[in-house]
DNA sequence: CTGCCACCTCAAGTCAAGTTGAGGTCAAGC
DNA sequence: GCTTGACCTCAACTTGACTTGAGGTGGCAG
């Protein structure tokens, strides 16, 4: 397949043209070369892009990202690293468990006010120890696009 | 037990001073009073930030909160609303236990570069079709503090 | 009564990951 | 050859949740 320009790349993956200005600008990416002004890439960007879009779903930040390619651009993935991450992402599981099963409760606890509720205030302590992990952003949720 | 002033607040609850007159700036808590410019608190306020620390844990924004509190400051949470959230977080949990599964698969093996792995190619095509989610931010993980 | 310093205000800065807008360029179709 | 409009550049803006800094004030220990 011949180079591809950033409408097609665009088109075949769905990242916007100004997102994938934005990973050349930062190192993720690199054009293979111009046309008059027109960037041409070569057709791996686009497991390229999968392969950020992975990073990016795992946690990563593009910053981390970038550190996983070598400066030839073949990916250079340390599997300690990768293990790491699992190992926390479970934790975040085991905490967002438990968040769940408090939200079912509270939903369902036939106590008058929340506050009332033993399993909520229980709930409620965890979070304010910090017990349930930071935040999970309302952008990581199943947010359907 | 008294009101306390800030200090007090942020020593009890781990809750930074700057932090509590940001919330108080969004409407999130109020004072109830002065001593000279110094904030006075009822002590209720140590469950008032347990909820909020709760609901950000949860994944509201400090907005949808901010709408959980009567005008007169009691908590006023959605059955539904919770039930919702409840089944966020159960997609979120799903799409992550996918992507533990690949790291750790990833991790192990045996393909001379990831690239050549099966396993991992289809977590790739998964990913950047946003079968897996949005990404979860590295601050949801879970980083001790 | 006095001075210290903890707390105050208000504006501005930070961070990540982009998006948006104004104005410029040039490959290609007519 | 000329127009067109897709793509370009560069800077500035966005969002959310805070933090930081400069400069002010007043409660209270001595």
């Amino acid at each position: 397949m011949k180079d591809m320009d950033t409408a097609e790349v665009a088109k075949a993956t769905g990242v916007p043209a100004s997102t994938l200005r934005y990973y050349e600008e930062k190192g993720l990416i690199a054009s293979a070369g111009r046309r008059g002004l027109k960037r041409l890439f070569d057709p791996g960007i686009v497991d390229r892009l999968s392969l950020i879009a992975l990073g990016r779903t795992a946690g990563f930040s593009l910053d981390e990202i970038a550190g996983m390619f070598t400066p030839q651009g073949e990916p250079r993935i340390d599997r300690d690293r990768l293990v790491e991450k699992a190992d926390e992402i479970d934790r975040t599981i085991q905490q967002l468990a438990a968040m769940r099963e408090g939200l079912r409760h509270a939903a369902e606890c036939k106590a008058p006010s929340h506050m009332e509720c033993p399993t909520f205030r229980r709930l409620m302590r965890a979070a304010a120890k910090g017990g349930l992990g930071r935040p999970v952003p309302a952008t990581a949720m199943g947010t359907p696009r």
